[in-house]
DNA sequence: CAGAATCCAATACGATACTG
DNA sequence: CAGTATCGTATTGGATTCTG
């Protein structure tokens, strides 16, 4: 059988196949909030009011969601500068430079081919 | 100003700009299902039933609303061939085809670098 | 075969108000 | 400043059963 990565010693990995880890990480990735932020954080580090203002229309919990959740699976970095008042610096780790290239790819398109979508 | 699109006469698009349709683009393409769909498609026409298999775990249903957004979005076309029994395919128009490269960089990316993730 | 219908669980999204 | 807490809506996802 050709098929991948169902039975947890795969050979190679599926996004196609239901219970392939890889699916999850899809999942993580194509995530409108996701796209955004990643590409935000790609020209340098970002504390959370600057991502806010940026992502427009996101609201504070749904950020700070977006931001655990990436966090979690590595792809950026939650540094805490002590000092009053409150500094948070958000950054993309070495593995979340390398989602934002695929990613970049998305939002171009997004905004390169609006014009030729339907009403 | 240098910000776009958000009063409707904009100059340029902007998935970051909360009210630029081009956002509603980007969150139609960036999702687990759609992605797969695209990616399904780019070899070739595919019925209903086919894409359910390749598409492993989805549900009818889910399949369906996929199926009907991508296709109101003019990314895909559904062709009825009357026979017995129904014969239905889902190709990709052009439009549907130059999305498909960018997607095609998130999936590869999700199964190229899963053991970069935490457990 | 291709899906429509139904029901339900999960989660994403959003606005607002409040706190260390 | 950087969130957390809370509440409510909306969308997504999923399982099952049924039908043209």
């Amino acid at each position: 059988m050709a098929t991948s990565c169902a039975t947890g010693h795969h050979d190679r990995h599926d996004v196609y196949a239901a219970l392939c880890p890889c699916r999850d990480i899809l999942a993580l990735l194509a995530n409108k909030w996701s796209a955004l932020t990643i590409g935000a954080l790609e020209s340098g580090p970002l504390r959370f009011g600057e991502l806010q203002r940026l992502l427009e229309g996101v609201s504070p919990k749904v950020l700070t969601q977006t931001l655990r959740r990436l966090e979690d699976s590595a792809l950026l970095t939650r540094t805490i500068y002590p000092a009053v008042p409150l500094h948070v610096e958000y950054a993309l780790t070495d593995l979340g430079r390398s989602a934002a290239e695929p990613l970049a790819g998305i939002r171009a398109w997004a905004e390169q081919n609006i014009d030729r979508f339907p009403a």
